[in-house]
DNA sequence: TGTGTTCTCGTAAACGTTTACGGAAAAACG
DNA sequence: CGTTTTTCCGTAAACGTTTACGAGAACACA
């Protein structure tokens, strides 16, 4: 049904064997036998095969992204990886690989997914986004011996995996700096759970700025919950009950903190005004809302791109001359002060 | 490297033949030695190449969907398709298929992306999106005599793919309606390139409703631009310098909408206010806006999971005992009234 | 016991590539 | 001209599956 190399072989009447090494580009044939070959190929529209490159190579030329959207959120998405999965995608394509992205179920672990891409060698590696503090995905990819990268940290399968993260102890404290400057002393952070090593970062950060400072760490102005918006809409209220509630919330997460500014709007309190919000990781909806949120912004697209680079780098296939000695980086996140603090 | 079903075949003492005859669960194999070869499979943590099976078999398993940033987007996302893949992906699931979305860079024709789906046999099937009204690739699909299936109608390859749509043009009419009742004589409408199908479906159903009621459609109140915020920003001045503004704008589209919007506030205009603004398709963005936008709310993963069967029943690898009959369908825009208007 | 049927399984070919190997022809070299 | 090297190409094996085919064994039936 389909055209093959053999019926290319025999329209130009030459083996099989020299038409793969023409159209593969390799040195042993001649130059003129390559370029019969090579217009004969344009002509009649040939390209070869993927599985039986894949089969005899034991490669796909494409790498897994394994996008799993949140549970819960049937409207949400997940706008955050679009640029992101831009900027990956460009990079691989530029060395001749396919971006595939591997969907798994609103809620279910990934896991299995995983093992599937793994273990039937749908991909040359994959990526991982949402590291979890401990990960299993990432102890499961080392010990396979399958080459991946992972977007965030972990502390999971040490050191021997590129990844990229943000840095987010660093916003986690420049936004506790910028609320104590602004005269702001009981500063509460909204954190999804810590299992998600993000929202541990971030907190780690919140908490030595706050010392830094001089202001006791108090555990009742911390809370945690679904990172989403409902979660943000039931955990906001957690901190606002105290008996000296907080004058600034910092939310780590964009959808928690339109929960969480639902949650102050039904107790008449208004973002920007009663009450400072900062949110961690901005997207459009931060910018839309009202009052627009300020909040940090990640360089998405050059992210991506940079982490194919590094992933790129730990192939065997791909490694150029230098060794793969920058494996792990940390970018800044940029802070865009709006209306909200 | 990897295990192979010779090393389980030996491990067991039986031929491969036997062996992949059990995991498929044919008929001619010894009910104990099927539950042998599960059960070492199971052990041996065996599961087939992805690729050989692919190329005996000259299926992939997996159906492709094909994602395209739109151009000069980088940071809005398309937070739209998230929900639709989840439907989309998990009914393939259910079939035994994998979803892969394959990502093209932002502007660029996916056709060259397609035409190597397509010609590598990466996957058994697309889905497209964005269907236009003469689309080149649906011409390209049916030519060449591969499966697809599309989110959008288009004019183009005749009625023999399986189509889910939303019905913009009663949309744009129920927008319509709703304005003139309440009061609205001179209503804009701000559209994409009429390229895109649902753009010219939803004009065409304001068209008509503004003539139902008798009112002459005024070209100058129709504008289109670029289907992103610069497109609605731009665009929006267009119909507001006339000398007989309107009262009312109908947005196609939300991030036009929201760059409108932003065009109207530096005209010291206020949705909701001054004007009244609706959206045809609804996102987050329009719920978070403020004032929060009117808007038509697609069932998106219901949508999905929808399309995925009508795709599955026309592929005839699956196709149970139902001809593929119910092949278009249309499904309703619900209104979702917000402070807009 | 002979014949036909049913179960069960092994053998081997095929899917479309890439690539190691070897050989013929041409070129280079003395 | 003989020898060595280089250039180019064909042959065939291999990648890991699935499956058509046939055959042996067991069974049923007369």
């Amino acid at each position: 049904m389909t055209f093959s190399i053999h019926d290319l072989a025999r329209h130009l009447n030459i083996s099989i064997g020299t038409v793969s090494r023409a159209l593969n580009g390799r040195a042993d044939v001649n130059a003129d036998t390559r370029q019969r070959v090579l217009e004969a190929a344009r002509a009649l529209n040939y390209s070869p095969n993927q599985s039986g490159r894949s089969l005899r190579q034991g490669a796909t030329h494409s790498i897994a992204f394994m996008l799993q959207p949140h549970p819960g959120d049937q409207e949400y998405g997940e706008p955050f990886f679009i640029p992101f999965l831009t900027g990956l995608q460009g990079r691989l394509a530029e060395s001749g690989l396919d971006l595939i992205v591997v969907m798994g179920a609103p809620g279910d672990y990934q896991q299995e997914r995983l093992r599937r891409v793994v273990e039937t060698r749908r991909a040359d590696a994959v990526v991982l986004a949402w590291t979890r503090r401990e990960d299993e995905r990432i102890d499961y990819l080392t010990q396979a011996g399958f080459p991946f990268a992972t977007l965030g940290r972990s502390r999971s399968g040490g050191k021997t995996y590129p990844s990229l993260d943000l840095d987010f102890e660093k916003a986690g404290a420049d936004a506790v700096d910028r609320l104590v400057a602004r005269g702001h002393r009981r500063i509460a952070a909204i954190r999804p759970s810590l299992d998600l090593n993000f929202g541990y970062l971030f907190l780690d950060g919140y908490r030595k700025a706050l010392r830094r400072h001089g202001i006791a760490v108090d555990p009742g102005l911390i809370a945690g919950g679904f990172i989403n918006e409902a979660g943000g809409y039931e955990v906001t209220p957690q901190v606002m009950r105290r008996k000296d509630p907080p004058t600034a919330i910092i939310f780590n997460n964009d959808a928690m903190a339109l929960g969480g500014c639902k949650a102050l709007a039904e107790m008449g309190i208004k973002p920007g005004h009663d009450m400072a919000v900062t949110v961690i990781v901005d997207t459009p909806l931060c910018r839309y809302f009202s009052p627009a949120l300020t909040a940090f912004r990640p360089a998405l697209q050059p992210m991506g791109r940079r982490l194919a680079e590094m992933l790129l780098a730990s192939l065997p296939a791909f490694a150029g001359a230098a060794g793969p000695e920058t494996i792990r980086e940390v970018w800044p996140l940029e802070l865009i002060a709006r209306d909200s603090d």
